[in-house]
DNA sequence: CTCCCGCATC
DNA sequence: GATGCGGGAG
C-alpha cells in the first residue's frame, strides 16, 4: 500500500511509534477526496486535559470498582498467558475454576511442554475451541526450546507464536511485563469508541482506536490502566444496558447525551 | 472477509 | 431455533 499507486483518497499521517522499527511509521486513513484537507479533524481531538481527565477518572473508578481476579495476583507470565488464552473464548466466571485446575496440573511452561497434547486437551475440556489448548501447548514447547522457558516480552517475538495476535501480545506485555503496551479487544473498542468517537461502526475505526488505546496510557501505568479499561468495559460501559447513570465518564463521553439508556450508541 | 465453536441471549 | 458474540488464522 505505502509506495503503491498514489490514491488521492489516502493520506498519510504520522503517528506515535508503538510499532516503531516495524517500518509501519504511518497510518493510512481513507477519506473522500473533497474532504481530504479536513480529514485530519476526523481523528478525535485529544487535548491534554481531556486525556488526563479520562486517565484519572478511569483509575479512580478502577480503585473503587475493580474486580479481584486470580490472574491479577500473579506476576508469572505463564499464568497470565494461560488466563488470556482462556479468556479469548470464555467468560470470566467459567474461566476461573479451569484456570486453577489447569495451573495445578501444569504449573510452568516446562510442565506443559512435557505433557502430551492429548492430555492437555482433556484438561482443557469442556472449555471448547480445542485448537487453543493445542496452540497453548505449542507456545509452551517453543518457549522452552527457543527461549529457555521464559516467555519473550517483545511484540515481535510474541506475535511469532501461533495463537497470539495483536491483542494478546499487548495484554501479555502490559500484564506480565509491566510495559505500556496498548490493547484493543471488543470491550476496549466499545469504550473508546463511545467516549471519544461515537459515530459510525467501531470496527471501522480500529486503527484510530489502537492509536487512542496507546496514547491514553499514563506513563508507567500500563498494567493498571489496561486492567481498568477491561473492567470498565466489562461491568460499566457494557454492550447492552450500559450503566451510564453512575458512569464517571458521563461529562466527557461523546455518546452519553444521545446514548444514555440505549442499547447501542446513536 | 470467513471460519472456528460453545455459550448466552433473544 | 436462530442469531450474536469473539481473537486469531487464513
Amino acid at each position: 500500500m505505502i509506495g503503491g499507486a498514489p490514491d488521492p483518497r489516502l493520506i498519510l499521517q504520522e503517528r506515535a511509534p508503538y510499532n516503531a522499527g516495524t517500518g509501519l511509521r504511518f497510518m493510512i486513513r481513507r477519506t473522500t477526496p473533497a474532504r481530504s484537507r479536513k480529514a485530519v479533524n476526523r481523528r478525535p481531538k485529544l487535548t491534554r486535559s481531556l486525556k488526563r481527565r479520562f486517565q484519572l477518572r478511569l483509575l479512580k473508578w478502577y480503585a473503587a470498582n475493580g474486580r479481584d481476579l486470580p490472574w491479577r495476583n500473579t506476576a508469572d507470565p505463564y499464568h497470565i498467558l494461560v488466563s488470556e488464552v482462556m479468556l479469548q473464548q470464555t467468560q470470566v466466571d467459567r474461566v476461573i475454576p479451569k484456570y486453577h485446575e489447569f495451573l495445578d496440573r501444569y504449573p510452568s511452561f516446562q510442565h506443559l511442554a512435557e505433557a502430551p497434547v492429548g492430555e492437555v486437551k482433556t484438561t482443557w475440556y469442556p472449555l471448547g475451541y480445542n485448537i487453543r489448548p493445542e496452540r497453548l501447548h505449542s507456545i509452551a514447547c517453543e518457549t522452552v526450546a527457543r527461549y529457555g522457558g521464559k516467555l519473550p516480552s517483545t511484540e515481535e517475538d510474541l506475535l511469532s507464536f501461533k495463537g497470539i495476535g495483536r491483542y494478546t501480545a499487548g495484554a501479555i506485555r502490559s500484564f506480565a511485563f509491566n510495559e505500556d503496551a496498548p490493547i484493543l479487544d471488543t470491550n476496549v473498542m466499545r469504550v473508546l469508541h463511545r467516549v471519544f468517537i461515537a459515530k459510525g461502526d467501531p470496527k471501522a475505526s480500529k486503527s484510530i482506536l489502537w492509536a487512542l488505546s496507546e496514547t491514553l496510557i499514563p506513563k508507567g501505568r500500563g498494567y493498571d490502566f489496561n486492567q481498568a479499561l477491561m473492567d470498565f468495559g466489562a461491568t460499566c460501559c457494557t454492550s447492552r444496558n450500559p450503566s451510564c447513570r453512575p458512569c464517571p465518564m458521563k461529562s466527557i463521553c461523546k455518546t452519553y447525551p444521545f446514548g444514555a439508556g440505549r442499547t447501542k450508541p446513536l
